[in-house]
DNA sequence: GTGTATGCAAACCCTTTGCAGGCGC
DNA sequence: GCGCCTGCAAAGGGTTTGCATACAC
């Protein structure tokens, strides 16, 4: 799985132009492994290993090429590996422990295709997030 | 309808405890005339009127009383003004020429909130954006 | 070997904070 | 009149950029 996405990460350099460093393995790897993660969070993981201002310029490019999304949760951006190496789904974020669970629903997909289509709007991305008490919150 | 908004817009600070001063009124009507901005947009439009300082301020503490939303826009944070103001939707976002269209579908809505009540998740806000192509911009 | 990517360091910009004076109630 | 709010200016962080060296192909 692991080797896959990597050589999946190379394909869409390469067919771009671009090379497969180890600055852009390491950032990689890191989404590869983690939950959404903050910039100042992907920082701290590859600290030492590379360069502040190369993580910078690595995610920036992964944006362009759509290796990663952003998402805004709550006043702060994170990002995940895209729906090229992760299954398409959207988040329940916890508004009390933080807790972020996805949810992936078809019949969701299709509703939010339909309802923009009506617009006569051509669809390429839809980002949503729901923020509210998990469970375990909801008790206490 | 103006006057109303800020009728309510009073309401709403005083019985937090906060005051109706000359900044939180003019941002207030820059957020009421205008589609979604981004801080620095807000900070040109009132410039010379109030200090970047208070801007900032403002901004924050119309967040925590709920007067405006924060919005993701693609690789920017944008505000307007919340549901106690303006009709809840969502935006279509054209990615060629930038238009913001707003959709507001009901069974759309029934929907979110049903696949997040199945996962025993209790809901208190959720975001949407479309981003794509509209309808002037999918024939060139 | 050639051109791109990195690391380093400095510059830049956005945002926050402290404080004295001014304004809302 | 009292206490909160603003403007100013300075500090603090986060992000970007230029340039010489190192690496990928």
């Amino acid at each position: 799985m692991k080797d896959t996405a990597n050589s999946e990460l190379k394909d869409i350099l390469s067919s771009n132009g671009y090379s497969l460093t180890k600055p852009r393995l390491v950032v990689f790897n890191v989404l590869n492994r983690e939950e959404p993660l903050t910039i100042s969070q992907i920082i701290k993981l590859v600290d030492g290993k590379i360069d502040r201002a190369s993580t910078y310029r690595t995610i920036t490019l992964f944006e362009k090429l759509g290796i990663l999304n952003r998402l805004s949760f709550g006043f702060k951006f994170k990002f995940e590996l895209s729906d090229k190496f992760r299954e398409h789904h959207h988040h329940l974020v916890c508004l009390n422990c933080g807790a972020i669970e996805e949810i992936n629903e078809q019949t969701l997909e299709d509703f939010i295709h339909k309802a923009a289509t009506k617009s006569g709007f051509q669809i390429q991305n839809h980002q949503l997030e729901i923020q509210g008490l998990c469970e375990n919150c909801q008790s206490s």
